[in-house]
RNA sequence: CGCGGGGUGGAGCAGUCCGGUAGCUCGUUGGGCUCAUAACCCAAAGGUCGCAGGUUCAAAUCCUGUCCCCGCAACCA
């Protein structure tokens, strides 16, 4: 029987359009997919999107459209990403997309929940009970509010609703809870007796240190009235299943459990290996363990937390600050397989990677342009001058050893083989411990031992005397065998390119087809005809690139990428035209001039200044500014600045701020510089 | 005492769990070569591994203390 393994994607939340996080994992599992293929496993790779939960139904009603088809379009979206970098199933990706609005997961997740339902926990309870939810109810809206949603107004302790801004209530809402809490000793034994269960070891201790604080036990369902989009209670309609056990029990249901036909199930999920970003490790350790423990399910046998992208200057990337990698733009300039190549090199699995344009382009033309590409041109170029396009024998006969030690080349190849055994193994050690950054520079170490080997043995020069060929011939031999290794090698990071490398050394067969941990040296036989010498991997030039990218972020503005699906309607309204505003909106911002009275820090608040301006008004107003870090509070005092005087007052820290003082950004840092007054001014002044 | 990550040649990083010549990529300088994708090869310069103690024959690595930076959260109207 052939040993099985089952790796998974997390299924991706449909309320953002595809980003380079959903690239990444994608790819990582793509190559765990097809390197455990290469060595004799049969795999199954599951990705899909998480469907349901309040922030869909918002976003649908947002843009007049049912929950359904917003999945649907985004769903849609990813799947295109994922055809794009060659993810899916046509290029030997991934064998099932997996959509939690798809019917079959209804009755899978169900038959879950009922599974749930009918065991105890360790202690002998019911894991199931009805409770009450408590949160704040905004009447108008007819809903709880989640944390998003509410403010605190100046001076009123009750939160308040966004919409409405009025007052919410405390309500209690019908719940159905899971008994978490009787879990705890379950998981701290569990956690602690099996070494491999969550990596890597940071990320594991982090979850014991969690679950040793103490668990609550968990609400697993809202009323319809509250959250209609998700999946129906069994046995009880007026109640959705909570998004997570729904999202979670995926990795089940799309092996066809809870199905009539539960065979997927039973041979691929007890090798299941969870690829999941660490922001969301807590939900597949603590709370998907507990999940399966109560239904009487075996366990994954690992959740591997890997770390977040963040951009090039190490700042995490996000909206505000604009520096996204748009996916498209990346596909638009650079080829997949080279930034395949990089996501699994540049990151150190597990931690957190930069990710730049530059750093990439960097990358790929050292290594694979300059060392793995250029490695295979020369190699090809000189089979077909030498030799004619045939690949010769690699042997050398005795009386030939002199020679050959005076090219620099060791007779019987005793180093070569065993520099490249050694290698291999580690490559495979490493690979199979998804240390892929590691497993690449083990494999690309071989490039420059042979470029070495070139430039000693100076081929060009034993090509002119007819009495070294057997040198030459080993020479090319090695060579060539070489990159037949790092064919197969490499395969599972870029599996066309090396594909077409390996079929390109005139090798028969495919690299897929070839466990790594196998190879022996001369598998390549001698006079095949060799293919055609080709820039695998063209020289990327960096100013240009960085010129075309430039350009098309002028044009395709990051906010596209980074401000959901939708910024398409919103970028009509506020399109190039509404660059400008009229006077009439200016107008609206009332901007005085104030002197402060008094300045002076916010106690227990690291950057908070609390301030009394006079506006020219008959009372100074109490304004509050982040500007503890750059200004000594004694030396505002008497100085006059601008403020917006018909800002909504906002309370922090318990204290209200009536306003805002201008400052301008200095540069990269940020530092806030105080706007000021050249000339004397009074107190009040418009600004205009 | 909020949570977490990090401080290693000019830049970016690995190595730290399991102490033992400090490694990789880029960059700089000089040289070589022409089979190759302005490529490749060689050599050189450049590091008190944040700081201070401690353990040890031996510390980037273990222990203690301390400083700084970056996320998140709170306090950036």
């Amino acid at each position: 029987m052939t040993k099985t393994f089952y790796i998974t994607t997390p299924i991706y939340y449909a309320n953002s359009l595809p980003h380079l996080g959903h690239l990444y994992t994608t790819v990582v599992a793509d190559a765990i997919h097809r390197f455990k293929e290469q060595r004799g496993f049969d795999v199954l790779f599951l990705t899909g999107t998480d469907e349901h939960g309040i922030n869909i139904q918002r976003a649908a009603e947002r843009e007049g459209r049912t929950p359904q088809q917003q999945v649907d379009y985004i769903s849609a979206e990813i799947k295109r990403m994922f055809h794009d970098f060659h993810l899916d199933g046509e290029y030997g990706g991934f064998d099932i997309f997996m959509r939690t609005s798809d019917e079959f997961h209804y009755r899978g997740a169900s038959e879950f929940w009922r599974r749930i339902a009918a065991g105890t926990t360790p202690k002998g309870r019911p894991n199931i009970y009805r409770g009450y939810y408590d949160g704040w109810f905004c009447a108008p809206c007819a809903s709880f509010k989640f944390e998003d949603e509410i403010f605190f107004p100046a001076g009123d302790e009750l939160p308040h609703c966004r919409i409405h801004e009025r007052p919410l209530e405390k309500v209690s809402e019908e719940s159905y809870f899971f008994r978490l809490s009787d879990y705890q000793e379950y998981l701290v034994n569990l956690i602690e007796s099996n070494r491999q269960l969550i990596r890597p070891e940071a990320r594991r201790n982090e979850t014991l240190a969690f679950i040793k604080g103490g668990l609550q036990d968990l609400s697993i369902s809202r009323r319809r009235e509250s959250v209609a989009w998700g999946i129906p209670v069994p046995g009880d309609e007026g109640h959705v299943m909570y998004v997570w056990l729904d999202a979670l029990s995926n990795y089940i249901t799309a092996l066809g459990f809870g199905s009539d036909d539960e065979s997927r199930f039973q041979k691929y999920w007890p090798l299941a290996v969870h690829l999941v970003g660490k922001d969301i490790l807590r939900f597949h350790t603590v709370y998907w363990f507990s999940f399966l423990e109560a239904a009487g399910i075996s366990l994954p046998r690992m959740v591997y937390a890997h770390g977040m992208w963040l951009d090039a200057e190490g700042r995490k990337m996000g909206k505000t600050l604009g520096n996204v990698i748009d996916v498209d733009v990346l596909r638009r300039h650079f080829p997949v397989e080279s930034i395949r190549y990089f996501l699994l090199r540049e990151m150190v699995f597990g931690q957190d990677g930069k990710f730049g344009y530059e750093n990439l382009i960097d990358r790929v033309n050292a290594e694979l342009a300059g060392g793995l590409g250029n490695l295979f041109s020369r190699t090809v170029s000189m089979i077909k001058k030498y030799r004619g396009g045939n690949v010769p024998d690699g042997k050398i006969s005795e009386e030939n050893y002199l020679k050959a030690r005076r090219a620099q080349i060791d007779p019987d190849g005793g180093d070569l083989v065993s520099a490249l055994s050694f290698a291999r193994d580690e490559y495979v050690r490493r690979f199979e411990n998804f240390d892929f950054s590691a497993a690449i520079e083990s494999a690309i170490a071989i490039i420059s031992r042979t470029d070495k080997m070139i430039s000693d043995s100076k081929p060009w020069e034993l090509a002119k005397d007819d009495y070294k060929s057997e040198v030459l011939n080993a020479v090319l031999y090695r060579s060539a065998e070489t990159l037949r290794w790092l064919a197969v090698m490499l395969y599972s990071v870029m599996p066309e390119t090396m594909s077409e490398m390996y079929s390109r050394l005139g090798c028969r067969g495919r690299p897929e087809e070839i466990d790594p941990a196998d190879l022996v040296w001369g598998g390549l036989a001698s006079n095949t005809r060799i293919g055609e010498p080709a820039a695998l991997f063209p020289r990327l030039d960096r100013q240009r690139i960085m010129d075309e990218i430039k350009e098309t972020q002028k044009t395709t503005p990051e906010a596209k990428a980074a401000a959901g699906p939708f910024a398409a309607q919103k970028q009509e309204k506020t399109g190039d035209a509404n660059d400008f505003i009229t006077i009439d909106d200016f107008a609206r911002i009332d901007l005085r001039v104030g002197e402060i009275l008094a300045a002076e820090r916010v106690p227990d608040a690291d950057k908070l200044l609390r301030f009394e301006i006079d506006l020219g008004e008959e009372k100074p107003r109490q304004i509050l500014a982040g500007l503890a870090q750059y200004y000594d509070p004694q030396m505002l005092i008497g100085k006059k600045v601008a403020v917006v005087a018909n800002l909504k007052p906002r309370k922090m820290r318990g204290l209200e701020s009536q306003g805002m003082i201008l400052a301008a950004s200095l540069a990269a840092d940020d530092r806030p510089a105080i706007a000021t007054f050249i000339d004397e001014v009074k107190n009040g002044a418009r600004l205009k």
